[in-house]
DNA sequence: CGTCGTTGTAATCATCCGATTACCTATTCG
DNA sequence: CGAATAGGTAATCGGATGATTACAACGACG
């Protein structure tokens, strides 16, 4: 079995550590925070079921840290949007932000299932103080009003469900679905959509670990 | 120990049945498919946790009756709202509507938990059926435009993940949440906010039965 | 009354899953 | 080199959980 990424030399734990965290994202992006198993993270990032746990002490402190990262690269992605050419209207410049953002289905659908869990002590308490941190930003620093800032989340909410129904997968056969993803995504509909292949039933393959 | 509703005679089984249902879209709605046990379902309904399988064969199916349920009632409540006094804008009738479902949280975060499980074949499959016949009603027959529909739908996404974040749980604390929850919920807001008591660290309280 | 379908439960099973333990291997440092 | 530390896995455990089975109580009907 010879892989092109076979390797001799060890990787860096930092770097092994952002891998799994990265695949962490992705997979409880798909599966949600309780219905995802340390062990079906092990399997997308490679290692084993163990040292998933050992790298992050528990199921739930993995989900925060995923969580937090998402958080981060929101908070990111923002700012930079924030900071960037005047000529273009703010609204435009996050929206603009957003649809970068969706290249990582998992960033996006970790925190809707955040968003769902309010009623988790830890998780909700987490997700709450990330979305009041999100909404701040906006209304402090974007120059939008409370309602504008409102209105863009909104609009990012309705995103988020998109990409979680999968809504993409019937654009084909769908009419109203091209319908309304033309209206939710006006710019940049169809690269957002190569992103976003249909789930074959056995599933996009990915890299093959042996089980448990 | 006398229960004031303690029966002597036996409770039809449909009507047992709505009453499961209803306290499943509760527990569903606080913890997720994956995250509720049919236990936990039982518990909340006052029957044992096998009763509770063979009514329904499955978890899932289970879910999915709740699922079909909560459309039902967004379903009906709209239409409602569609038919009612012209005098009144569309847009307020229909947010009304959606007020008044607020009032049973699970409903609307059974919703949400369903959207965000696209990548599940059947449970995901179900959510985008019924969240693009929520579309196409609101756009074929309350006579909005496709982009009226698009943000009507928006609103009401943002307006879910508030309830499933449980912000008001933070209404009095912190003052950016009052101003979000004014935008969000523009009318009914004191309203909205009782029906909403805030979560104590051991739950309030339902009727308590004894455990598996 | 007796029997039969319905409503319901107690006990139990088989499986899954997060976590722990014990162990192995690479790398660093004296 | 040789010991020590960090990176990593195989094996396994204990509890939770969905589902099954066997059985008990109720109620209608002859």
């Amino acid at each position: 079995m010879s892989s092109v990424t076979e390797k001799k030399t060890r990787m860096p734990s930092d770097e092994r550590r952002e891998l799994v965290l990265a695949a962490a994202t992705t997979v409880f992006g798909d599966t949600g925070y309780a219905g995802t198993t340390t062990d079906a993270v092990a399997r997308a990032s490679g290692v084993s079921q163990p040292y998933v746990v050992r790298m992050f002490g528990t199921k739930e402190q993995l989900f925060l840290e995923v969580l937090h990262r998402a958080l981060d690269k929101l908070d990111t992605a923002f700012r930079a949007a924030i900071a960037g050419d005047p000529e273009v209207g703010i609204e435009r410049r996050l929206g603009l932000a957003y649809f970068e953002l969706t290249a990582d289905r998992g960033i996006l659908l970790c925190l809707m299932h955040a968003f769902a869990l309010g009623a988790d002590p830890v998780i909700g308490t987490a997700a709450r103080c990330g979305f009041m941190d999100v909404y701040r930003l906006l209304r402090d620093e974007s120059g939008m009003s409370g309602q504008q800032a409102a209105d863009f989340l909104a609009g990012g909410m309705l995103a988020n469900v998109v990409l979680g129904l999968r809504l993409f997968d019937d654009y084909d056969t769908e009419p109203a679905v091209q319908e309304l993803l033309g209206t939710v995504f006006p710019e940049k509909l169809d690269i957002i959509r190569r992103s976003h292949p249909p789930l074959t039933p056995s599933g996009p393959s990915r890299t093959a670990a042996p089980g448990r």
